[in-house]
DNA sequence: GCATCTCAGTTCCAAAAAAGAACTATGTTG
DNA sequence: CAACATAGTTCTTTTTTGGAACTGAGATGC
């Protein structure tokens, strides 16, 4: 299967993986979500090539993860910018370094911290469930046919029992 | 960067990409949560070339989020299941999904529903601050170094003024 | 007013990884 | 004894990446 092939998959994951499932992807949207929007700067951060991060890039940009703006008319110069879209990431980058936090910090702790500005505590990303508010384990979930899935003999077709939260 | 440096970054986001930051492993882990184990089953479902199965494989087993087990003695087979480490990567795969349901779908509808077993409802993850109990919003984190990190332009050193949760 | 600098890319070649198909190992079944 | 089953490995071709140099459009320094 190739890259191109992978958003025809009717699967959630397999859609989103063939947006942002590459390494440099991913670490480009961790910058993004430090505020890193320059071409350069995001090549000095991450020690990508400049052949793969304009690809990379682009491609965002045809996801619509990011926006290629205007900042500068004389020269043209262009910065990158989390789209709404883009910004509904977020959930996916905080889990994805509160596992490393947990599974992959050295001895001395975790590298960063996420403090809640609501409430103005340090923080872990706990997933939770709409309907009901409570913790979501893993154990507990099931899995199930949507309007918009195919057979699977992995997926239960499910008369969904339930409103959507 | 190679693949081999990028697990001594001092990001844990970098150091989760180290391990599952590649399209395949990241469809091997949906299929996992989906109860796949065997060899021939995740050829079969994915796709993938056995030569890259079998990379991925080996490397998710090194990385601790797969254990090999055998389970025929004769000839002896094998199976992956996920360890306990594996099984914390949930919480990325579903917010991995629920972000493919609302921005890839198709006209029809996201191809799977989640159950939450605890209250019965069709959910989806909502993630929240493990100190208050909120939600939590790209716009309300604030970033700041821990005590395992380095010093970066892009991240403060907060003195963390708060409790973890 | 020419050389140098800035920033956002593109181009070129060599090296690494993936696709695709066939082959191996170890046994069981007909 | 031939065919089947499962979990891999090996081989060759194609694609992607790494690494470094080059381009373009102006701004800045001397």
């Amino acid at each position: 299967m190739r890259w191109g092939e992978l958003k025809r998959e009717k699967c959630s994951v397999a859609r989103t993986v063939s947006v942002i499932g590459d390494r440099w992807t991913l670490l480009i949207l961790r910058d993004c979500f430090l505020r890193v929007r320059r071409f350069d700067e995001f090549e000095g951060r991450l020690g990508i090539t400049r052949h793969v991060l304009a690809d990379r890039l682009k491609k965002l940009v045809a996801a619509g993860v990011l926006e290629r703006r205007l900042y500068q008319a004389r020269p043209r110069r262009y910065e990158y910018r989390l789209t709404q879209k883009g910004l509904e990431l977020h959930p996916v980058l905080l889990t994805l370094a509160h596992w490393g936090d947990r599974h992959m910090a050295g001895a001395k702790g975790p590298p960063v911290l996420y403090q809640h500005g609501a409430c103005g505590h340090t923080f872990a990303p706990v997933l939770t469930c709409s309907a009901c508010g409570e913790r979501v384990e893993a154990r507990d979930v099931r899995v199930g046919r949507g309007p918009g899935g195919t057979r699977d003999a992995r997926i239960a077709s499910f008369e969904a029992s339930a409103s959507r939260g």
